[in-house]
DNA sequence: TTGTATGCGTTATCAT
DNA sequence: ATGATAACGCATACAA
C-alpha cells in the first residue's frame, strides 16, 4: 500500500518517456542536447512532448544538477531612473543566456538589504550583482562565504568583495562644481535628497572643490531625508534661496533635483544662467532638451549594468576578468544652464 | 559500491540533524514552524543551524512540497516611469509574504512576451501578473492551461483570462481632450510614441471626442515608432507645429511627451496656456511643479500594482475576489498649462 | 512532540 | 546512441 503524495499534477519526463516508448533519461537528453539522440527518437520525443504539453520542472532540474540559473540582483530603488537604466543594461546582457534575474529592492535600507541577501544566498544563485560598496560586516561575511561571482556596481572603492564596476562619485560631483566655478559662479549651493552613500561621496566632492576654492559655506548645503524627486528639487531650491547666503548656482545631487531647482527658479522669474547656474547629475535624457537645457555630469548607467552582467557571465564560465575593478568614468556636458559670460 | 555524485557542498538538513542529534524532519519542522517543536530541541537545533551555517535549499523544498513561492510578473518596460510605480506597488504588496517576484521585460514585443511566458509557466509560479489584455492565441492557451491565479493589469477589458485591475485608457484620454475643448482649444493635436495597445486606446479616446466635437483631423495626429521620452516629445511637437494645421493644443500620450512638448513650445517662445494648451497623461510627480504646471490625467499606478498583488495573494490563499475585474478609474487635474480664459 | 519511510522530477554515473 | 539506477535535499504521510 504505497503512500499517497501530492504531485504537481503536471506531466513529467516519465510521462513523455512512456508516450514515446523510450527511457526518461533519453527524453532528458533529447531536450537538453538534441544532437546526442538519433533523429528518429528525437522526432518521436518531440511530438510526445508537444502532445502531452510537457514543460520541464526547474526545481527538479536544479536539485539534480546542483546548479541554478538565477542571478541575484540587489538595487535600492525602482523609481530612480538611474536604476531603471542600470537594470535595462542588466536585462539586456542577460538576454540570450540561460540566466534569469532575481531582483531585490532595498529601498535604501541596510536592514532590508541584509534580509534580501540572506534570502538570495539561500537560493544559491549562480552569481550576484549588488549595489554600492558599503555593507555591514554581516553582509560581507555572508557574501564572502558564498563562493559565487559577485559584482558590486555604481562605485569603485578600495575594498571590493570580488569584482566591481562603477565610477568615482566624488570626482564626478567635483567636476560639476568646478565647472560652475570656472563659469564665475561663487556662492554655489548643493541640493540633495536622501543621503545614501553615493550622495555622501558626491557631497564630499562638492565640498572638496569648494574648500579648495575658498568658497565653502555650510549654509549652502541643503539636504533632506526624503527621496530625490523633481518636487523635492523645488523645495530644496526654495529653501536655499530663502537662506541668507545669496546663492548664485547649485550643484544638484541628481537630475530630478536639478529640474526641480530649474522650475523653482523659473517660477520666481529668475534668469538662468545669468542670475543662477544649475548643474545636474547623471544626464538623464530630458536634460538636453529642457528649456533652458541643463548642464549635467554624464554617468554610464546602462553600460554599468551591462558590463557588470557580462563580467558575471564570464566569471561563471570560468573566465575571470584580468581587471576585476572597472572605472567607467564620467563626462561633463555643458549646456545653457551654465552658459554665462 | 555507491555512485559518487556532485553535491552542492553546502550543509543540509541532515548535517544539522546530526549535529543537534535529532532527525532531519525535526529540524525541518523547527525551521518552518518553531512552535511545533519543544523549546529544548528548538534551541539545540537553532544553535546547530548557526554554527554549521545552514541555509535551506529552495529547489529541494520546492520539489518536495510541490509548490513554489514565485510570482511571475511580466511588464513591457523598466525605463517607463509608469511601470516603475506599478512595480513598486507590486514589491510593496509582496513584502512580508513568502513570495518572490520573478520579473520579465517584454520591450513591447509580442514574441518576447510569448517566450517569457513560456519560460515562466515552466517554473510553475504560484501566480502570474501580466500587463495588458491583448495576447496572441498561443499565449492565452498557455495561460489558460496553467491553473494558477492570473491578474492582468493596466486595462479593464471585456475578456479577462482570470482577474484584472486597470482602467479605461480610452475614457481617460477622452477626458483630457474634452477638458481642452472645454477650455476653448479647437485644433488639438495628439502626440504619441510607440503604439502599444494602451496608446492605441488613448488615441481612440482622443479621436472619439474630437469626432463628437466635429474637430477631428487626421493631420493633427503625430506618432512615432520610437519609445516615448521627453526628447521624443520635443520632436513630435516640432513636427506638429510644422504641419499646416495651426494647432492650438496637444493631448500627449504620456507625461514625458507632454514635458517635451512644453520644452519645445518654450524654446519657440510660445505662450502656454494662452497660445497653446498641453495635457499629459499619468500625472507623474513633476507635472505639478513644472513651470508652468501641466494638466494631466491621473492614473493610479502604484495602487494598480499593489491591488493586483493583493488579489493574487488572496487567490493563492483560496479567497477568490467577489469582483474579479477592478476599475481603478482616473482623474483629471487641471493646471496652468490649460488655465486659459 | 518526535521519528521512519518514501517520493517529488530530474540529472549524473555507470553500463551496454 | 540508449538505458538502469542512484542520488539531489527536502517535506509528506503515517506511526509511535
Amino acid at each position: 500500500m504505497s503512500r499517497e503524495r501530492k504531485t504537481s499534477g503536471n506531466p513529467t519526463l516519465a510521462d513523455v518517456a512512456k508516450a514515446a516508448d523510450v527511457s526518461a533519461i533519453t527524453v532528458s537528453r533529447a531536450l537538453r542536447d538534441p544532437g546526442s539522440v538519433s533523429s528518429q527518437l528525437r522526432e518521436r520525443i518531440e511530438s510526445a512532448v508537444r502532445s502531452i504539453g510537457y514543460v520541464p520542472n526547474s526545481a527538479a532540474r536544479q536539485l539534480a544538477s546542483a546548479r541554478t540559473d538565477v542571478i541575484a540582483v540587489v538595487i535600492p530603488s525602482l523609481t530612480n531612473a538611474v536604476f531603471a537604466d542600470v537594470l535595462t543594461g542588466i536585462y539586456d546582457a542577460a538576454e540570450g543566456t540561460r540566466f534569469q534575474i532575481q531582483l531585490g529592492i532595498t529601498n535604501y535600507s541596510r536592514l532590508k538589504e541584509q534580509e534580501l541577501l540572506r534570502l538570495f544566498v539561500s537560493q544559491r544563485p549562480a552569481a550576484m550583482l549588488i549595489t554600492g560598496s558599503d555593507h555591514g560586516d554581516e553582509v560581507r561575511r555572508l557574501l564572502r562565504g558564498n563562493d559565487c561571482p559577485i559584482v558590486q556596481i555604481m562605485e569603485v572603492g578600495a575594498n571590493p568583495i570580488d569584482m566591481q564596476v562603477g565610477f568615482s562619485h566624488e570626482d564626478a560631483a567635483g567636476a560639476g562644481t568646478r565647472h560652475l566655478l570656472s563659469k564665475g559662479y561663487r556662492r554655489i549651493g548643493f541640493l540633495a535628497g536622501q543621503m545614501d552613500p553615493r550622495t555622501q561621496r558626491r557631497l564630499a566632492g562638492y565640498s572638496r572643490v569648494m574648500h579648495e576654492a575658498g568658497r565653502f559655506d555650510e549654509a549652502l548645503i541643503v539636504t533632506s531625508s526624503k527621496p530625490s524627486s523633481v518636487v523635492l528639487g523645488t523645495a530644496l531650491c526654495s529653501e536655499l534661496l530663502s537662506r541668507q547666503v545669496d546663492p548664485d548656482a547649485v550643484q544638484a545631487n541628481n537630475d530630478d533635483v536639478a529640474l526641480g531647482a530649474m522650475f523653482e527658479c523659473q517660477r520666481r522669474r529668475m534668469h538662468i544662467p545669468q542670475d543662477f547656474g544649475i548643474v545636474g547629475f547623471n544626464d538623464l535624457e530630458f536634460m538636453g532638451v529642457a528649456s533652458p537645457s541643463v548642464t549635467s555630469v554624464v554617468t554610464h548607467r546602462y553600460e554599468m549594468g551591462r558590463k557588470a552582467m557580462e563580467m558575471l557571465n564570464d566569471a561563471i564560465a570560468g573566465r575571470r576578468p584580468a581587471q576585476p575593478s572597472i572605472d567607467l568614468g564620467f563626462e561633463l556636458v555643458a549646456r545653457q544652464s551654465t552658459a554665462r559670460i
